[in-house]
Parts: structure tokens; C-alpha cells; sequence
DNA sequence: AAATTAAATGCTTTTTATTGCATGAAATGA
DNA sequence: TCATTTCATGCAATAAAAAGCATTTAATTT
């Protein structure tokens, strides 16, 4: 088995089951221990798993426990500030949960009046702070994970409005597969969200673009704008401005 | 299990349930307790927990408790305890908002099963934390007052369901005008989750007893029981006591 | 194709990390 | 106060990581 191959065999691995054991991956790959240590060690400085003493963890794993501390935070307010200047006065916004949500409502500008509409508690409480836009609650079951409310119920209500613009915090993009996350009842919500918008803007890090999950929310076409905390004409992103997307 | 594996289970249950012990995680994760105790001063150290004599607490608990003062909090603790023994499992529960609402929340039995219908956010996310009840969220227009979910939605959504008890965080309460309160909009959710109830159950401070309001909520005879912090054959209680209610 | 170079792998040894246990000190609660 | 629990520390056993070296494999140049 090629170097390349078996370290892609240890991150799906690892990604899989949340958490591998080096002499597991020894026997199971037919290596030596020391072999799987080198790959963890790489795979770790690259950024891509958790070493840890006697194996490795993924990264969603550990970052769900362990960051105390927003991840990638400088980023998101990056994208926040950017994303914050497509709201105007009187709109409509349809909003997912997630810690870049979180941060668009931190940038909302003073004096901005719009009406808020979200099924996330977090991103309700960060909207109330705010003096003057109004805030609706979508309502339904909360997911414990997400802690945004979900259910047909929710769904129902969602379809009944016409929103200006919907900002999804988004957990995997990639230009063949479209928007995809990993949680089917979120992505039934953000399905809705996005049938119900007139725009479609999603909010991205750098390092979830041309990366893929599960469960399909809906095609790159669908999606008109673009934020990252890159800059537009970076190369990463030429892909998404040729199928037509707006880059912010 | 890997140390960081370990670590990081013990960071999601401290974050779970607010407070861990040391015995208990031993036997759960069956290592030592000196391990545990290790762990729990790694974290400490990293921030990423408080440690404690026995186990540790989570940040948002310990801030929770030592930075913004509630008012009459062992007052308010004390009635929640109170009141969590009438809450029995498979039971379809509604509350309002209100601090005491919250600390009934946290007074919960850790194994609980039951379904909480609200449409408080701080309330929601509090029962969040605790891992087995179900939590449903009230939708509708936001107050930015009382950060629970008012209006006609609201109203009609409540009305819908037919709840086991409905617990009451109290404004005022007084033997001959009963329930009162001053958000014109608040107390209309209130008033339909009293009538969706089969019991209604009014958490009261003692200093609330004998005070009026602007706005009836209802009638002094439409609350089941009375839970206070004072001894149930307090003088001050005895026009309730007459006037049939329960008093915890 | 042969020779050279570089990379990858496995083995051995040394170093470091982790864990449980024992001891005495400190904290807690009756 | 005293009894009990919990903590901190040092120590030893074990497991894992790192470093160095030898061998093999792959890539590159000649």
C-alpha cells in the first residue's frame, strides 16, 4: 500500500470512528507501529487529526469538546464583517445557528432595523442584544447538538415565509457536490431556509471549501453569494465564480 | 481509551451536566481516581474547566454563579428544589420564564425523562444541559424584555398541546387578585399555558406574597399549588392555604 | 539499462509519558 | 475537635515516542 493511500485510510479511519489506535492501524495495514506513528505525525502537522499519545482523535471530535475558545474565530469575524454589509434596512433575514452566525450578529451595524427570523437559541440571544432589530423565533423540538430547533413543525413555518436573504453557516462546500453537512435534521432546515429566500449567501471558512459531508442540503446553484476570509480572486475560489456565484 | 479521548469525554460531561466527581469517573471510565485527579488539574490548568475539592465544575456554571448575582438565589434555590419533586418522569411540562425558572432547571433529577415545552430562551438552553429531557421551543416574535416568545403564534401553538403542570415564574401574587404581572403580551402566554394545563404550579418568593400588578393573569383559584421558601405553615400563607391551594 | 540519489520502512536502543500505588499533608464535615 | 475524604508527591512498572541506523523501494540521472 502506497504512503498516500494508507494515510488516506487513517484519516478516513480517524474521521469515521472519531478516534484510532496505532497498533490497530499496525495489524490492520500490515506496517510497523513506528510507520503509523510517522503518518499520524505528518497528518498532524498538516493539520488534518489530533495526535494523541498512543493514537489519534479527529478534529471534529476533539474541537467539539475541547475549544474552549471559538475555532478559527479571526476568520469568522472576517466573514461576519463582510457578510453584515448585504443586510439593509426592512429585510427580512432567515438565519441557520453556528459560530459564524454568531459573529454576523456581533457585526450587525447599530442602527440597522430588520426583522431576524432563526430556529438557533444562541443566535436569538446574540439578536437580542441588539437594539432595534426584531427577532422570530422559529419553534419545534431543539436538537441537543445543534441547539436549533428542528421537526416539521419548524420546517412548516419556515415555508410560510418569504425572507429577503438567508445566511447559512456552512460545514462542507464543494463545487461537484454542493452544500452538505452531516446532521439530517439540520440540513431539512436548511433546506427550507434556503427554499424560502430570495438570496442565498453562505458563510464559509477558508478550510471548509472543496470539502464534503454526508447529507446533500443543496446544489452549488443555488447558493448566490459566497463569503470566505479570502480574497476573491484567490485561486481556491475560482471554481465557485465560474459556476456563477457572487464572491464577497 | 486514549488520554486525550478521556479528557476530552470528561470536558463533555462537566459541560453536560455542570459539575463532575472524581469517584464517578473512575468507575464510569474505569481508571484510577488518581488519573481522574490528573486530568481534572490538566484541564483546570489548560482553563478549560474549574476544578474543586472532588471533582470540577464547568466555566459557564461557575461564572454563572460569580458573576451576575441573581437576586434571592437561595431563596430561588430553594423553591426550585421544592419543585422539581412534582415533576415526574413522562410528564409533558410547561414553563415560562424567569430566574427561578432557571434554577429549577438546574435542580432537575439527573435522570429525569421528561418533555419541556417553552418558549424562554435562557430556560431552553438550560435544559439543554441536561441530558435526557426532551426540550420544545415555542415560536413567535421575541420579547427583548423577558427574552421569551410572545404573539398570536405563540399563543395558539400553546394552546395546542395539553400539558401534565405548568410551572409559573410569579410577578405578584395576592390572595384577592390573584396572579399578576406588567408585560401586557407576556402575560397572554401565560394565561394559555395556564388553561393547557392539567395542574399549574406558581414559583413565588416570599417578598412577592401579598403584591399586586398591573395585568391579572388569572384567578387566585386557577393555581394548584404554591411553592415558596417558606415553612408551609407560615402565617403569611394561610389566606392561599384557605383558598384551597397546595402549598410546598 | 545502470548508477545514483532520495524516500520510505523496519529494527533497536534510548528517552519520555502515562498510570497506579503508597505515603503524608491538607481539606472537609460532623 | 476528630474522623474521613481528598490531594499532592515520589516511585516503579509499563507503554509509547523519538532517534539513529540498516535495508529496501522508488525515482532520477546518466
Amino acid at each position: 500500500m502506497l504512503k498516500k493511500e494508507r494515510q488516506a485510510f487513517i484519516l478516513h479511519k480517524v474521521n469515521l470512528h472519531n478516534r484510532v489506535v496505532c497498533g490497530d492501524l499496525s495489524l490492520e495495514i500490515n506496517v510497523s507501529e513506528d510507520t503509523i506513528r510517522r503518518d499520524l505525525q505528518e497528518l498532524s502537522d498538516e493539520g488534518k487529526l489530533i495526535k494523541a499519545h498512543g493514537g489519534a482523535l479527529s478534529k471534529s471530535f476533539y474541537n467539539s469538546f475541547n475549544s474552549s475558545k471559538v475555532y478559527s474565530l479571526e476568520n469568522k469575524k472576517c466573514i461576519a464583517q463582510k457578510a453584515a454589509t448585504l443586510i439593509k434596512d426592512g429585510m427580512f433575514v432567515l438565519t441557520t445557528g453556528g459560530t459564524t452566525i454568531i459573529e454576523l450578529a456581533r457585526a450587525l451595524p447599530e442602527n440597522l432595523q430588520a426583522t431576524f427570523i432563526t430556529g438557533s437559541l444562541p443566535a436569538a440571544l446574540e439578536y437580542l442584544h441588539h437594539p432595534t432589530i426584531e427577532v422570530i423565533l422559529i419553534g419545534d423540538k431543539v436538537s441537543k447538538n445543534s441547539q436549533i430547533t428542528v421537526g416539521g413543525e419548524a420546517i412548516s413555518k419556515i415555508k410560510q415565509i418569504k425572507a429577503d436573504i438567508c445566511f447559512v453557516g456552512t460545514n462542507a462546500l464543494d463545487a461537484e457536490h454542493g452544500l452538505t453537512d452531516n446532521d439530517w435534521e439540520v440540513v431539512q432546515v436548511k433546506k427550507a431556509m434556503i427554499e424560502s429566500s430570495a438570496q442565498v449567501v453562505s458563510l464559509t471558512i477558508g478550510e471548509k471549501i472543496n470539502t464534503c459531508q454526508r447529507i446533500q442540503v443543496c446544489d452549488i446553484t443555488a447558493i448566490d453569494v459566497l463569503v470566505t476570509e479570502l480574497e476573491a480572486d484567490s485561486v481556491i475560489l475560482q471554481p465557485y465564480l465560474k459556476k456563477g456565484l457572487k464572491i464577497l
